[in-house]
DNA sequence: TTGAAAGCGCTAACAG
DNA sequence: CTGTTAGCGCTTTCAA
């Protein structure tokens, strides 16, 4: 099975030499536009199984060197440590590639740093197009991106500076907070003002969130506890610490709670199993974020699914339609009620 | 914010030109030779300057074309939709940007064709090394590797031509299959075969767990059921699907098992759930893999972690080393008790 | 100390 | 129908 390493790979210079042809010829051939340069099919037959046989594999850098655009199309990502993020990335993959794009993605671990690290090294490596997803500062990575003659798209989180693609996190937790509330009061025979724990303050869908939350409270005349909002960050020992602190300073701990991300709320159920602070009975949840298991926690737990195929969809649509003014598209959630 | 795309990005000429001297000065001095090459440190501050103000960038292209090595490594993985591969991902991506290489993941959905085509895309892209991480056919891609003299690794499921990096699953699933039958025996007052169900039954990871089952059952003396070791694949459908018909066909159904994978335990849970077939009482079960998540789905539910961090320390020690004999490497998975 | 020049593999005019 | 040629932007001898 093993191979002695070649010293050298097969260009289209031996296939022109071996097919007693020219490179140019070659190069055509492989492209497929030999038609249009209308050379013999015998000579194109020829040439292909030669390439064939010798394993010749195109040097993309060369060719992308030479081109005009690289058809590499970027992504950066901040995690890969839940679903959301998950399918986001394999859709872009599924989407680049019908579109005969070449998809590079990297993770950036939620690090500003290594965010723009990462956005530099795609321009170096010619993407035509970069998404950026999730990002700490969507507009750093635009104006990089705008100085380099590249397009750029935000997802989940919207930029000035560029399109942007987002979910409608007002709607999502609107919604989200009204059931929870709901199911408070059914089950406790009153309603209450619930935690919102989660998520940088900072950004924009936090912030649109706890809008949402605060309006959710309005409606149902509730007067939402300032102490009880919590945008803690989205790593779980955060969320554990938080609630930790929470528990400590006050008396009572609310009953009901909205959790931003899957990713916060792993850290808050750590801490409500550890704590025993639950033990008489769990607390409503509701999560701004979609998981199969936490679907089979229990009836206590509301989700909103975020809707990535629609999002990537919008993605590429603003793509192939080669907008750049920074408009910002909202994607409606899915608020499911799970069994 | 917005900014026109210019014409053609700033070239290392530009910056010679402007700093009124020549394009090698500016490379040496940008690729940090410059101390070798003895250029007065006011010319390099100079072009430095330069470089920053006109906000070059390098054209990895050219770059990549020029050198012998690319410096690009690249990984193969197969779904993003679970925490092992997930985080077997970020790893990489961290342990190959400390070596100052610039990693590519695509993700291949468990599809053959796209597998090889992937790995096609990668070597035309000059990749220095290739992982393929639970690739369906390991030793396809590393004879495409061979006779392109790139290096390869295989994660997760060994191949017979490259150095692979596993996960001790016999040792593993024998502790796990070992710790069902205990809480069985410990619930019920009596022993019995388990269920099996997940993966594909030729692949080596997945055989090698159910040896290390068998041998687990033989121990105990308890007789393996055959008709209860089910291979249906990875999917959830699949898992949904076989307990499913396990359901129709026979009288009782196992109220212990063994779940090969979180991503067959969403379909095994699904079913249950829906079925309303352990409506009196839910399975023992094991799950070779970790999730958060299901670690709080009750204590009925033993873990596998996988030690990701150790195999891809493996990995890259393999790498650094330059070894490229098909040797494989076992790493002991973790065996956790959740409580 | 520095610059000139060759060439990596490929593409796309242009000239037959 | 096909070949020659001129670069793409960069690295790296080799000369000065």
């Amino acid at each position: 099975m093993k191979r002695a390493t070649q010293a050298k790979r097969t260009t289209i210079y031996d296939l022109a030499e071996l097919a007693g042809t020219s490179a140019s010829a070659v190069s055509a051939v492989l492209n497929g536009n030999w038609r249009k340069r209308r050379i013999s099919s015998q000579l194109a037959e020829r040439i292909t199984r030669l390439a064939e046989e010798q394993g010749y594999a195109l040097n993309m850098q060369a060719s992308v060197l030479r081109r005009e655009r690289s058809k590499i199309i970027g992504m950066i990502v901040p995690k890969y440590d839940n679903r959301y993020f998950g399918s986001i990335v394999e859709q872009f993959e599924t989407l680049a590639r019908k579109r005969g794009l070449f998809p590079i993605v990297t993770c950036t671990r939620r690090d500003p740093e290594l965010e723009i690290e990462a956005a530099r090294a795609m321009l170096s490596y010619q993407v035509d197009c970069l998404i950026a997803t999730g990002a700490t500062d969507p507009d750093r990575i635009g104006d990089l991106c705008g100085a380099a003659g590249v397009r750029t798209v935000n997802l989940d989180l919207p930029g000035s500076c560029a399109p942007s693609v987002i979910s409608d996190n007002f709607g999502g937790a609107l919604e989200l907070t009204r059931r929870v509330l709901a199911n408070c009061e059914k089950e406790f025979g009153e309603r209450f003002p619930l935690l919102f724990i989660g998520g940088r303050g900072t950004d924009h869908n936090t912030s649109e969130r706890i809008r949402g939350f605060r309006a959710a409270h309005a409606e149902a005349n509730v007067e939402v506890d300032e102490t009880l909002i919590l945008p803690c960050g989205y790593a779980p020992e955060k969320a554990e610490s938080a609630m930790q602190q929470l528990a400590e300073g006050g008396p009572a701990l609310p009953r009901g709670m909205f959790v931003n991300s899957t990713i916060s709320l792993e850290g808050v159920m750590r801490w409500v199993r550890r704590s025993g602070h639950y033990a008489k009975g769990v607390p409503h949840l509701g999560c701004f974020d979609w998981d199969p298991f936490v679907a089979m926690l229990g009836d206590h737990i509301e989700m909103v699914r975020q809707d990535v195929p629609g999002m990537l969809h919008a993605v590429f649509e603003i793509i192939d339609s080669g907008t750049a003014e920074p408009k910002v598209v909202h994607i409606p959630p899915i608020v499911e009620k799970i069994g």
